[in-house]
DNA sequence: AAATAAAATGAACTACATTCATTAGGCGTC
DNA sequence: GACGCCTAATGAATGTAGTTCATTTTATTT
């Protein structure tokens, strides 16, 4: 209960320290979880926290700082189980839809995560290494392992924006009759925006794989 | 020049209007073109047009609203002549190119882009329908081509940010030692950033298109 | 015991988007 | 031609957020 209304603290260091890196991010994740991405504030945290907002710097550079802890807590959520019982492929399908479901609920997190050093994420480079030791055990060599990775992590974070796109994000209005192939194209699609981003999904990401199985066959092939 | 540092201007109406929507927009963009997206504020767009931040409420509900004109702006640059000279795949191929290249300098702009309605975008909705045209040609059917669209818009997304992060965002510095085969085969890889985005781009579109190919060429040999 | 470091408070600062009251020019109407 | 209304500007103010800083208190080290 953290967050219990009880008498303010006096000012200076307390008997036991209240905070500690760990619990600031879970209390985020908490926050994020519950109330969504936009209501994580510093503030909102600290409040949660049953502290003052200025006390969360004592553990923390910055905000930022908070949603890369969050960022590397939160990828040990992505299934990677496949990696261990599947062939690279099916597995690398397994752990696509796992990541795009991860952040679809988090697509704020995206700009950060995207170009963040792996170096500041010890849980997500135990995740690529897992991936490139499948990879690799599959006959992927040298750098293509990164550029499979990279290629399947690509496609994920941009669907993730999909999935959370309104329904009606492609609906031409009043321009309806300036875009009829395309409105037609539209109008065949599932009602519901989840079914329609997933089956998007399903095509982009099939085909991908499709396309990987061939090029690692045809480099086999060679010598 | 806006920002010509003139007396300045007294309160009422002016004689002719000095902003307009097409104004601020471009204004906009050349403020995201010289000094970056981060410096786009609505006190420094004012600026550079000579006017306090305030009347650019008369023109534009939200700075929202002024993101949303730019990209439509912006998707203007986006090179859809493939379309008009090759075959749907290598069409598509070119438009995703030259797709990325835009927004690898726009990466602020992915979250808004990503989930904005084609209604509030006309020339975004004219390019859909080129591109609808040319699939829907080729023998793509019904929901499919919005499928394809999403799948290579997800991927171009995706590797946007990835063209744009610092090249050392694989290093994995102190903890190399916990990811030896992810380490090595990020060793292999060009050592200019940019170079190692776009072979992580190429490999992710050829391997899609190749995918997208196959799935046509299936989907003409049943019915 | 004294010095130093750690961890909290609360006030202040900055930047930014946005709102509001106010002012003034242009234009149509009685 | 005076009277209003609409438009489009100013400038002051508001609200929110992230962050910094002086200060206080406690724990730890010397």
């Amino acid at each position: 209960m953290p967050s219990a209304r009880t008498a303010p603290r006096r000012r200076g260091r307390p008997s036991e320290p209240i905070l500690s890196t760990e619990r600031i991010t879970d209390t985020a994740i908490r926050i994020i979880s519950s109330r969504g991405f936009g209501d994580l504030t510093m503030t909102a945290l600290a409040r949660e926290l049953g502290v003052s907002a200025s006390a969360l710097y004592n553990h923390m550079p910055s905000k930022r700082e908070v949603l890369i802890r969050v960022q590397d807590r939160i990828n040990q959520e992505i299934d990677c189980s496949g990696f261990e019982r599947l062939p690279w492929d099916l597995a690398l399908e397994h752990w696509a839809r796992s990541y795009r479901d991860c952040y679809a609920e988090l697509t704020a997190l995206i700009p950060v995560v995207a170009v963040l050093s792996v170096a500041d994420s010890p849980h997500t480079l135990r995740m690529y290494e897992t991936v490139a030791q499948s990879l690799s055990a599959a006959g992927w060599q040298g750098a293509e392992v990164v550029e499979v990775i990279v290629a399947v992590e690509s496609l994920v974070f941009g669907a993730a924006y999909d999935a959370t796109a309104p329904a009606d994000i492609f609906d031409a209005g009043e321009h309806a009759a300036l875009a009829p192939t395309f409105t037609a194209a539209v109008a065949a699609r599932p009602a519901e925006a989840g079914a329609a981003a997933d089956a998007a999904f399903d095509v982009a990401l099939s085909a991908m794989l499709d396309g990987l199985r061939a090029r690692l066959s045809a480099a086999r092939a060679r010598p």
